[in-house]
DNA sequence: CTATTTGCAAAGCGTTTGCCGGCCG
DNA sequence: CGGCCGGCAAACGCTTTGCAAATAG
């Protein structure tokens, strides 16, 4: 599937709108860091500011640890996939990333916009890989039923997995020659 | 969470009784396994029928390998875990077990009951983990919306995380005391 | 100054694989 | 006999952790 080195991610530009969109950070992202981490006594490093940054500006979404890691020692030497690690699970209970699976044994996280927005699924590619979001509140009605019968929803994941539009079209080309 | 060695897991009797009426293993379902087995060349052994009466009997739904090693090894000493996971990877293959993951990196596996029922989904409760099923075909729109964006669907996967309706009520009264 | 944070290397965990002996048909 | 099969142990890939040195505030 993906290789960390040639990881290029989808509509980097478009998320990078929808997030500025959302307003969860304002112009001064750094400051905004600064201040969270500090509530908890915790410290502002360049390495916890480049990780953010590139989930924010480079990465678009959906990336593993050890992608997030290339990314991140483009810009800087002074890493390694232990802080990688560190930092992901300190920004996933900061609320900013979150961390789902996608089915094949390898955590993915991306930045964690639930504050601001609906929550989305993924459409998983079995055969280029690529994970597109698909939003819909139709899981709203469902959760009211499942609540109705006494659990207690905190959080979901719904995942599909298929083909989309550009790998059906390729298969089906292929099948014809 | 669960403990190999003390797994107790719910509604067995219950679950007997669906897959019988499921009618997709007749009585004698050794004989049946056995031919399915041989259409591809392979034989049936005892680690492959005990691990398939586990799964049916004992074990529920829902166990990890490990488990489900734990309950093989109470019958016979002769199994490795290795085998276990072959065993696994084959009847997902021949769509008796299915695989998912309940999100904490360890995968699972459960009775294949597709062919003759609605899709279920998983409720996991983050307190105790048991893990129950609800059935609803509200997805089923859903899967119509996605569709008509040009992505072929292969599969699904839907998870709620909660606390179930006794957990709820356990930790109620542990905050009023 | 000092508690936090880091890189490094090693350990951990669930899962997979190679190998060889054993067994079924 | 010839393939399938199993146990064993080692390898695997992703993730976590222990430790001592570095650093933010």
């Amino acid at each position: 599937m993906y290789n960390s080195d040639t990881a290029t991610l989808p509509s980097v530009a478009s998320f990078v709108f929808h997030f500025k969109k959302a307003k969860f950070w304002g112009d001064n992202m750094d400051d905004e860091l600064k201040q969270a981490l500090h509530e908890k006594g915790l410290r502002l490093t360049p390495q916890r500011q480049i990780i953010l940054e590139v989930m924010l500006n480079l990465g678009g979404r959906h990336l593993t640890a050890d992608e997030i890691y290339s990314l991140v020692k483009k810009q800087t030497s002074d890493v390694s996939l232990a802080t990688i690690y560190r930092t992901l699970e300190l920004f996933v209970d900061m609320n900013i990333f979150r961390r789902f699976d996608s089915g094949d044994g390898v955590f993915r996280y991306e930045i964690d916009t639930k504050k601001s927005e609906h929550y989305h699924h993924h459409l998983i590619c079995l055969n280029c890989g690529k994970i597109k979001e698909f939003n819909d509140d139709l899981l709203d009605e469902l959760e009211n039923r499942i609540s109705e019968k006494g659990f207690v929803i905190a959080d979901h994941c719904l995942r599909f997995f298929g083909y989309c539009k550009e790998c059906k079209n390729a298969l089906e080309n292929e099948k014809d020659s």
